[in-house]
RNA sequence: GGAGGGAUGACAGAGCGGCCGAAUGUUCCGGUCUUGAAAACCGGCGUGGGUUUUCCCACCGUGGGUUCAAAUCCCACUCCCUCCGCCA
């Protein structure tokens, strides 16, 4: 959440900043009119709660020493105490709407975020293909590489959505043969990258309400994900959300930053606001592999950690040989929680598509005051900074990568960098 | 799932219902001493909020309750440990 003391100091900042993402100005002045009636009532509350205190000190006093007006103290305290509960009541109503609001504000767009309101306005950074380092030109497609995933998978073998949609519905996708092995081999080649800088963490595949609350994800997005109700427990949409959560309630030294984490996941997304979009094959579905990157930084280091996320997520690609463009998101298109994100879309010649496959976040420490993770150092303690990234989530690869790879024959020609993940094979035989 | 034990500050560990936000030890920080270090000695050392420099409030696993007053009593829940059962 965004921080109550700089919308008391900055009012009208806070006002600018979130009217770029196209919250309405009504939403912020309601936050701080609550906050100026609940200071007030917690202050009521407080002084109440400050003569009980007295009002029974005299009285263990008045005891102690047999004086008679214990019972005239003890009736004043019994008094007070009525009142300051009622008081206290008051507030705590107050304080909870402020919660509720508050937690519903996004995070301020950073200054470097383009200006924007929807994906239109996004904006392309760069854009890479294999080769291109090399002078050539962007790549021309064959014909063989003009068929949709779905077509080829079936085709192959190697992706089966009926028998997924049978199991689970419609959108749970179901690799076999060759091509559930490529998803393992995409795993095992992206944690092997990052191993040198970041921990992995095998997390939990479901988390706590309160763990979906650090992240931003509730209140807000509850409609775009699986609830076990009866557990209290919901499935995670990335393993964004147990990272984030690692250190919840911690305080670490400066020294020890950045805390880096990388982890696999499944993640299970309901997808209910693009229902009937995208439907087909691998372009949209609800629950798919993804590696995440993700480091708790100080405030000076943010920078240096975003871009290592964002390195590492391109060199994958560029490893897998697959072309792509970067854009910077906009300030109407960024998640709540983000103060910056850069989205990387791979150009999967089948569907003649950019898909996106990672998304790389600052957070500025909008998910570390909910998670409430903080750092000490020489001047006190401070909220540490999140930033995090995918690299990357496979179903959309592994469409990308299908298409890319067809040849004439029919056959596909995998990346040589995931070879030594697939036993040395390189090429998904066309059937006979 | 059953039986028992436990949860207090960075850690260890006290805490008759009434100056307990909390003893003590360790760690850590500053100082004295020392050529330097160690030891010894002295001092400091939780978090958040409100007010603003005088203070006030909250927090002793979580949530309720009893009481003039709760870390301390009662209830429920969660987690951890030990034992039994079950099991990938």
């Amino acid at each position: 959440m965004i921080d109550l003391a700089q919308l008391r100091r900055e009012p009208d900042l806070v006002r600018v900043a979130l009217a770029r993402r196209g919250v309405p100005e009504e939403q912020v002045s309601a936050v701080i009119t609550l906050d100026v009636e609940h200071r007030r009532l917690l202050q009521e509350a407080e002084s109440l709660r400050a003569r009980v205190k007295e009002l029974s000190r005299e009285v263990g006093e008045a005891r102690r020493l047999g004086q008679p007006r214990a019972e005239e103290l003890q009736d004043e305290s019994r008094r007070v105490g009525d009142e300051e509960r009622f008081a206290r009541g008051r507030s705590d109503e107050v304080a909870a709407d402020l919660r509720a609001r508050l937690l519903m504000l996004p995070n301020l767009p950073s200054p470097e975020t383009p200006d924007g309101l929807d994906e239109r306005e996004n904006v392309e950074v760069r854009r890479w293909w294999p080769g291109m380092d090399e002078g050539h030109s962007a790549p021309e497609y064959s014909s063989a590489q003009r068929v949709a995933h779905w077509d080829i998978a079936s085709e192959l073998g190697i992706l089966d959505l009926e028998t997924g949609a049978k199991l689970a519905g419609s959108m749970f996708p179901l690799f076999r043969g060759d091509g559930a092995r490529l998803v393992r081999a995409l795993t095992a080649y992206a944690m092997d990258q990052h191993r040198d800088a970041y921990e992995e963490i095998r997390p939990p595949s479901v988390a706590l309400t309160e763990t979906m609350m650090s992240t931003g994800h509730l209140p807000k997005s509850a409609d775009d994900m699986y609830e076990i109700p009866r557990d209290d427990l919901w499935l995670i949409p990335t393993a964004e959300v147990p990272l984030t959560s690692l250190r919840r309630g911690e305080i670490v030294e400066a020294g020890q930053l950045p805390l880096r984490y990388t982890a696999a996941t499944a993640c299970f997304r309901r997808e209910a606001g693009a229902a009937g979009r995208d439907t087909r094959g691998l372009l949209r579905v609800h629950e798919f592999d993804k590696v995440e990157l993700f480091a708790y930084c100080h405030p000076d280091q943010w920078r240096d950690a975003f871009e290592d996320v964002l390195a590492r997520a391109e060199g994958l690609l560029r490893g897998l040989g697959l072309t792509y463009r970067v854009l910077d998101l906009c300030a109407g298109d960024l998640g709540t929680s983000s103060a910056r994100t850069v989205d990387l879309e791979v150009y999967s010649p089948g569907v003649d598509r950019w898909l996106e496959v990672s998304s790389v976040s600052w957070f500025r420490d909008f998910q570390a005051r909910r998670a409430n993770v903080r750092f000490r150092d020489a001047e006190g303690i401070h909220f540490v900074h999140t930033v995090n990234g995918s690299a990357l989530a496979w179903a959309r690869i592994w469409a990308a990568l299908v298409e890319t790879g067809r040849r004439e024959d029919g056959s596909v020609l995998l990346p040589e960098v995931l070879s030594g993940y697939l036993g040395g094979q390189r090429v998904i035989a066309a059937k006979g």
